[in-house]
RNA sequence: GGCGCCUUGGCCGAGUGGUUAGGCACAGGUCUGCAAAACCUGGUACACCGGUUCGACUCCGGUAGGCGCCUCCA
């Protein structure tokens, strides 16, 4: 099993089975209903953690819920653990309506302090972190290695608003002073305030795992400098932090190709509501998790006839087509899925296929349809019309189904009805 | 200004120094009362300009266009 690791930029071998594997993938901060490009770096620690267990290894996932910092505070003023509460439910509800299942572990930030309290004293006493005035700051200019995840150099980092309480404009806030208006904070040897963003998952991950542990995934947009300050941070304390770093690629929401069907709402929840779960991970398979994917309805509803496509296999007779070999060198190469579904495309063995496409949480497109009885009835009517050869009224019968909602197909014997 | 990525047939999207990707859509056919499903057939693509090579979509350089990030956006 290979996988592309973003600090080295190249594919790398991952230890034999069984590993452990032991996975971080960055969470939502919660302060809304969480869009679709959210979902795409749960949905690989989730098909990740699958198809590792399918290839004999121990794998975990962990993945946090940032629900306090900057955003949410400027979403609710004075309201914000409100907010934070319940923007985590809807996310819990979001993802686990994905039907993927769930990480082993989901650790909220604010559930965390004390860890990262710890954390932020040893980086001061190692003099690579100061207070002040109750900030506490990551001293950038201890780091030689600083810039080797994102490749960012950093005396060419953009230049933001000056503060005057940092050393160094690079230095970034381990921990942040409460200021009016803020409704959550936590008291701290250095001051009343709340952790800074990147800290959060520091600790949490290494409060999880320990000092080291094999992949760290999120979105390409934190890299730099989230991810890099995370890497900063722990290597300060001597920890050799994340092997290997998987960057999913964005979604883009373009213009007039952004969807119609669902306007300005692209939450998981409006997708699932419009979609459904199995459109959204189809979709997501038919692009390498590296790559950008343009977010429109013409790409959900290619997806959803993919969908279709599965369904109709299992709804005739199977045979003897499909070599899981095949898939397993396409997931084994860089979990290269647009490549899998291109051989799962090729299959016609049942459960051989309903093995794959359970591995991506898609094995429901092996369920067979049950029709209402009221419907059945219509196709039984529908049947008797056209034994008596009166056409007109099977054609009025087969509009009475599909308007329900179903297909009626014809067999030698009777038919069959499909859900539409 | 800095770091990095991308450009494949109508659309989506893998991949390889010389061999059919795959899907969606479309057209024709078989089947069907008509359909649906299935199966068969059809379209030979790799932004542009140079270079390397016996040979490049695949390697190198350049141009154009698109995208991400540059202190709290997955």
């Amino acid at each position: 099993m290979r996988l592309y690791n973003t600090l080295t930029r190249r594919v790398e071998d991952l230890p034999p089975p069984p590993g452990p594997v032991r996975m971080y993938f960055c969470g939502p901060t919660v302060y809304q209903r969480a869009h679709i490009g959210n979902a795409r770096p749960f949905v690989l620690g989730m098909w990740l953690r699958a198809w590792l267990r399918e290839r004999g290894y121990d794998a975990i996932l962990v993945h946090n819920i940032t629900d306090v910092n900057d955003k949410i505070y400027e979403a609710a003023p004075s309201a914000s653990a409100e907010l934070a509460e319940k923007a985590t439910a809807w996310y819990l509800e979001d993802t686990a309506d994905l039907g993927l299942g769930l990480p082993e572990l989901m650790p909220k930030a604010t559930e965390s302090i004390p860890q990262i309290v710890r954390f932020i004293e040893e980086l001061i006493e190692r003099d690579v972190a100061y207070a002040v005035d109750g900030d506490v700051y990551f001293r950038v200019a201890s780091d030689p290695g600083y810039g080797r995840l994102s490749g960012q150099r950093p005396d060419q980092v953009e230049e933001q608003e000056p503060n005057p309480r940092k050393e160094d404009p690079r230095d970034f806030a381990l921990w942040k002073a409460g200021k009016p208006g803020e409704d959550t904070w936590w008291d701290a040897p250095w001051g009343r305030g709340r952790p800074g963003w990147h800290i959060e998952c520091s600790a949490m991950a290494e409060d999880a795992f320990g000092p080291v542990f094999e992949i760290h995934g999120g979105g390409l947009d934190l890299v730099f400098p989230h991810h890099e300050n995370e890497l900063a941070q722990s290597n300060a304390l001597g920890h050799p932090f994340a092997r290997i770093w998987t960057h999913n690629g964005m979604l883009s929401f373009a213009g007039e190709k952004m969807s119609k069907s669902l306007g300005n709402d692209v939450s998981i929840r409006n997708v699932l509501d419009t979609w459904g779960r199995e459109v959204i991970l189809l979709f997501f398979m038919t692009a390498h998790w590296r790559k950008p994917i343009d977010f429109d309805d013409d790409a959900l509803a290619q997806a959803k006839a993919q969908v279709e496509g599965f369904r109709n296999v299992f709804r005739r007779e199977s045979e003897k087509a499909g070599d899981w070999a095949d898939f397993r060198r396409a997931l084994d190469d860089d979990f290269n899925t647009p490549e899998a579904l291109a051989v799962l495309h090729g299959w016609r063995d049942h459960d051989l296929l309903r093995r794959a496409l359970g591995l991506f949480g898609l094995a429901s497109l092996a369920e067979a349809d049950v029709a209402p009885a009221d419907v059945v009835e219509l196709a039984e009517a529908r049947r008797a019309a056209r034994t008596d050869g009166d056409f007109a009224r099977a054609d009025r019968l087969r509009d009475e189904i599909a308007a329900l909602g179903w297909d009626v197909r014809d067999t030698p014997g009777g038919f069959d009805l499909y859900r539409r």
